[in-house]
DNA sequence: TTCCGAAACCGAAACGTTTCAGTTTTGTAT
DNA sequence: ATACAAAACTGAAACGTTTCGGTTTCGGAA
């Protein structure tokens, strides 16, 4: 069916390579050219790209792993890079893992076998088992959110430690000393930057932290749900709470909501990561948020250097950069001052 | 670099042919298959799959063009996708058009380009002009959530018509009879349909419809906030409003609740899509779900099952299928009835 | 007109698989 | 032991592009 170069240097009467000099920008006389047009028309000539990535060795396609699709914080994030590495030429291929270590080995394997140019991962655990044998092509490894100890390339994260710093302490600001944290699974490495800006705040206001206080979740709204539930049949006296992430923060709402536990008279709460959510809310939430734009659209810019870094010759590959961005603490009316505060009934 | 085939077969010292039937499951006696195994542990051998793709002239690799990688709704369905046809060995091009035609009809040539073995699409616009040439191709089309006129392929569908019915229904049934719409885009097949849907159930209650009451948005959380406002503005009589979209929903609700105006008392509301959010909602609310994951594996299937038609030898292709799935009324708190309902003093 | 360097052109080889048509080996029945 | 069909194996060709040297053509200077 589909016509190759071969039949359009017949049809031209030009010679292969000078098609093919047409197709990367080489120099073509101008008549050439025309011909060559006429005839791409004629025979519905398409480039076969494959052809193309089999010979070249380059595939001009990012492999993305991600914990959740469903995450809106991942496909946020996805967006963006899906949108600039295109407008570059470069193809997506998305790999959800489910949150699962073994699944995204396997997804890390099945990009390696398709020889895509360099891999993007928001990775679920804190070994770098499953890009091992990727980084050992040589090829670029761009991290996102995450940062995985002993493996050396990019990362682009964000200032976790700093944002739950400034979430729990405007909390103590208010005068609260039982705060509660809904967090993330202790092997993620974001929970635990997150749990330490908890820990940090609460030494700067002189609390003195307390287990009881402190639910590790799993980023899932059904998480989220069962870890406020926790900690309130626990910690009667609790008076505000921190939850970490979007997912947790919409169960956390969900709960409190359908047990009647006003906010914030009731409860304080700080959220995490989406600001329409939050405005949606009634009352409206107090959030971290992230630069999620600026993440996808770093990470991707970070690939195409290093993609176009490997064209050069001998260019020295620059030092590995760990960019980290700034979150931003949004202001709703889900926090109430301690002596506005009149507690809670529970069983 | 990387070993081929070619070296395996000089380290076990069988013919290429009897390599590549190793590893498509053709018959190789016991002996040769661990001396296969143990050159491909030695030699860190991995299949070329670009190398494969050329040859066999298969990519095993499916696009998919959507409207918003953001829009929740989307980014549910091609987690389900994804799930299914890379458990099948098959791998995902995602391409975010941003409900911009133009970018729509690049993806798909983008994605012609590189060979897919199918497209899966949730059209921007009701023409089929971006998927022609890639249908020209043969190759299987599956479209979901939005059927195009004169595109003869496989369409997973949702029953909006019924859906928006049902919805209103409950509205009128309560009373209402200024009900508001907070419709999509005109282009829209889905929108269209939700449309009709609201228009059969006033016919039903005998309610003539009023232009004033129906606003078209544009399926984003900005779209939605303008609406309900416009729509409130200019109806000052208005007790109930049906928003057809998650993104415009969450809109609606951030204008009320910031503009203040107490759900269901002054408004009653159905909104649309997300099952969590509108439980996180205060009060909860009443929506239309759609059966997402049910959309995006069905799709899925069908897609798998064309491509194994293509492999047998003289399957007729089977009827062009419509699959149209059912979709559910959750109940809230979002609806009162219409003499529960005391009305809004707006300017 | 002649000459020259540069620009444009050219064919062939190569990339790593699959597949074809043919050859060898195997196991079994005689 | 022999014959035979089936199973297992084989090398070579082919897929559509890029790239390597080498050849032709062009346009302007002398």
């Amino acid at each position: 069916m589909g016509a190759t170069m071969k039949d359009l240097a017949k049809e031209t009467g030009l010679g292969l390579a000078t098609i093919s000099s047409y197709f990367n920008g080489g120099n073509v006389r101008e008549k050439n050219r025309v011909k060559i047009e006429k005839a791409i028309k004629n025979l519905h000539y398409e480039v076969n790209e494959v052809a193309r990535s089999f010979k070249t060795n380059t595939t001009r396609t990012i492999g993305v792993v991600i914990p959740e699709l469903n995450n809106t914080f991942c496909a946020q994030i996805i967006t963006e890079l899906e949108d600039v590495l295109r407008s570059h030429g470069y193809a997506t291929i998305v790999c959800d893992c489910r949150t699962d270590e073994t699944l995204e080995k396997e997804a890390a394997e099945f990009l390696q076998r398709r020889r895509v140019d360099g891999i993007i991962s928001m990775p679920v655990s804190t070994n770098s088992r499953h890009l091992d044998s990727f980084s050992r092509t040589g090829k670029p490894i761009v991290l996102i959110d995450r940062m995985i100890q002993g493996l050396p390339c990019d990362c682009v994260l964000t200032d976790n430690r700093r944002a739950a710093h400034d979430a729990v302490r405007l909390l103590t600001g208010h005068g609260h000393k039982r705060i509660g944290l809904v967090g993330g699974p202790g092997s993620v490495y974001t929970a635990l930057e997150r749990l330490q800006g908890y820990l940090d705040a609460l030494k700067e206001a002189g609390i003195r932290p307390d287990e009881r206080l402190i639910y590790n979740g799993d980023y899932t709204i059904r998480g989220g749900s069962e870890g406020i539930r926790r900690l309130m049949q626990d910690n009667p006296d609790m008076t505000a709470v921190f939850v970490t992430n979007y997912e947790m923060t919409m169960g956390a709402v969900i709960t409190l909501n359908e047990e009647g536990v006003r906010i914030p008279e009731q409860i304080s709460l700080i959220g995490f990561d989406n600001p329409e959510f939050a405005r949606a809310c009634n009352p409206s939430l107090t959030i971290v948020t992230q630069p999620v734009r600026e993440i996808g659209q770093e990470a991707a810019a970070i690939m195409l250097e290093r993609l176009a870094e490997e064209q050069q010759t001998e260019k020295k590959p620059e030092e590995r950069s760990i960019r980290r961005l700034k979150t931003a603490l949004v202001a709703g009316r889900s926090v109430a001052d301690i002596n506005v505060c009149c507690g809670r009934n529970m069983t």
